[in-house]
DNA sequence: TGGTTTTGTTAGCTATGCTAAGTATTATGC
DNA sequence: GCATAATACTTAGCATAGCTAACAAAACCA
């Protein structure tokens, strides 16, 4: 690891840093109105935009435990946003697929998400989303740079 | 709020969003080594860097009820990483300050953190690290604007 | 002075994270 | 082909963290 006083100023990690954060809490907020928990909100997502899963997947992709996903999925199942079936192929293993109740409300809820950081967005000059839109790739890297460790 | 297929290109609200979860994410891994619960390190942070705090105010700053912040003062306390003292000019209140303890602890994880970030930024071009300095201004105005409603 | 507001806490619920331990199924090795 | 190991989940039990409702104490104020 780099000595952190080296090329990059000091400054430009923390302040996205601090910026991301941020930006997440305020995020957040829209997360409530669904009536859905976090974790099961998180763990629709999955499902919704990666397709049915298999539970340790799914535990894998949220970074948690199989055994925290076991109960985040009953919860799903139990407000029936998905639905658990045994994979015919491995009678150990089970296949966990949204509902179509399940995609609806988590679209919706994604939509305020993103609708409220899109207007965000548009209150900018055209120069500053050309900036942003600039910095989309190389942060994108800098992000896989993170997992490469 | 805009029509979302306005001028802006629809996905950059899009990316940003999967970007912030992605990346924090990722850092919320060095969180762990310290040991420290994550709503406890989230409120030792307002405290080392805003300084002593009231019971509301802290609660507000991290966007949670008092009742959830007296216990996570609790926590901090009883760790031994904050002290709680009732405010001389009025009995009703509480001062909340970071122990020596605490803001070490804190700096150091925070450090980890905003370290692995840096050597991420370190490993890219130098064009792409103007590209993400550039966005730090606009995307910082994007965070405002979303608090605004 | 007596009601109201402010500030925090307590109580009790749900949700979410973990580790340890258990069950059932599949894979392996001799 | 059967014992053993590995795999995929689940169950149990604990700590943390979020909420609302209800309460206590202090300060305010009319």
């Amino acid at each position: 690891m780099p000595d952190r006083r080296a090329s990059p100023p000091p400054d430009l990690a923390e302040q996205i840093h601090r910026l991301v954060i941020q930006l997440l809490r305020r995020l957040r907020i829209e997360d409530a109105k669904s009536g859905i928990p976090p974790a099961r909100l998180s763990a629709l997502s999955v499902l919704v935009f990666g397709g049915a899963c298999a539970m340790s997947a799914l535990a894998n992709a949220e970074q948690v435990t199989p055994p925290t996903m076991t109960r985040i999925v009953d919860g799903l199942v139990a407000d029936g946003l998905a639905t658990r079936t045994v994979d015919p192929a491995d009678a150990r293993a089970v296949r966990i697929r949204p509902t179509a109740k399940g995609t609806r409300l988590l679209l919706a809820g994604r939509d305020r998400r993103v609708a409220r950081l899109h207007a965000a967005i548009a209150s900018l000059t055209a120069a500053e989303r050309a900036a942003l839109n600039a910095a989309v790739a190389p942060l994108t890297r800098a992000v896989r740079a993170i997992a490469a460790e």
